[in-house]
DNA sequence: CCATTGATATTAACGCGGTAGTATTTAGCA
DNA sequence: TGCTAAATACTACCGCGTTAATATCAATGG
């Protein structure tokens, strides 16, 4: 739960708690308005988000960018479950997916240019 | 820890606690015997490990392959933090590593290979 | 002015990963 | 036989993510 409010505070720069839960009841219907409250609380004491009053609301933002978080956890798994070896997680990845062609040429072009910065 | 203790299992095919403790130990020093034998309990429990019992010890085998979970894992991840935006992911990964021309070479191939196969 | 409503504050419960002390069993040795 | 060491069993605790009920507070409409 924790991604998925960063995420909706990402796409919206910053949120009141009202504007999180009203977005993640659309994809969790069940949620209280009190759980996300509880949540984004401690994620402010974990050092994710921090707030601003304005009037009685809180007005909260992201500590942590979305480009921090993704490089975090995709370099931990590579890390950790595959000893760093790239083309190990790439092949698991690509043999569960159909990959646009459109996004091979980018694949493609990413490995060029790697290969002519050596 | 269970990832630790799969890790270990996996390289071995079977093992016993104390097969595992002797090796984590080298990681961790400070773990306890019985410490490993409740994660590896609770892990039966949820159905990443079987045991049997020969004379007194219990041998246990990993009812996960390495595979499935390095794939569920990476698969996770790029589904949940990338939208499964494979090139996206793939960015945040080769830009704070070092990547060798070996592994340039892989991942060329198997880019080229996907690209037949369309 | 007061009740309703919308906001935050407080409190608490649960599951799970992790950690480990203590108890019990038992095989093997002296 | 009886003791010791090794093995598992049992029990408990902590932290954290998650969930949410209840309490409090404050603005505002009637």
């Amino acid at each position: 739960m924790q991604l998925q409010i960063l995420k909706i505070i990402w796409s919206l720069d910053e949120a009141t708690i009202s504007d999180v839960h009203t977005r993640l009841m659309k994809k969790t219907p069940s949620c209280a308005y009190t759980t996300v409250a509880t949540m984004m609380k401690k994620m402010e004491i974990k050092g994710l988000l921090s707030h601003r009053k304005v009037g009685r609301q809180f007005i909260y933002q992201p500590l942590v960018s979305r480009d921090d978080v993704q490089s975090g956890v995709a370099n931990d798994v590579l890390d950790r479950l595959f000893l760093g070896n790239l083309a190990g997680m790439f092949s698991h990845l690509v043999k569960e997916r159909d990959i646009s062609s459109q996004e091979l040429e980018e694949l493609d072009s990413l490995i060029k240019k790697m290969k002519k910065s050596k």
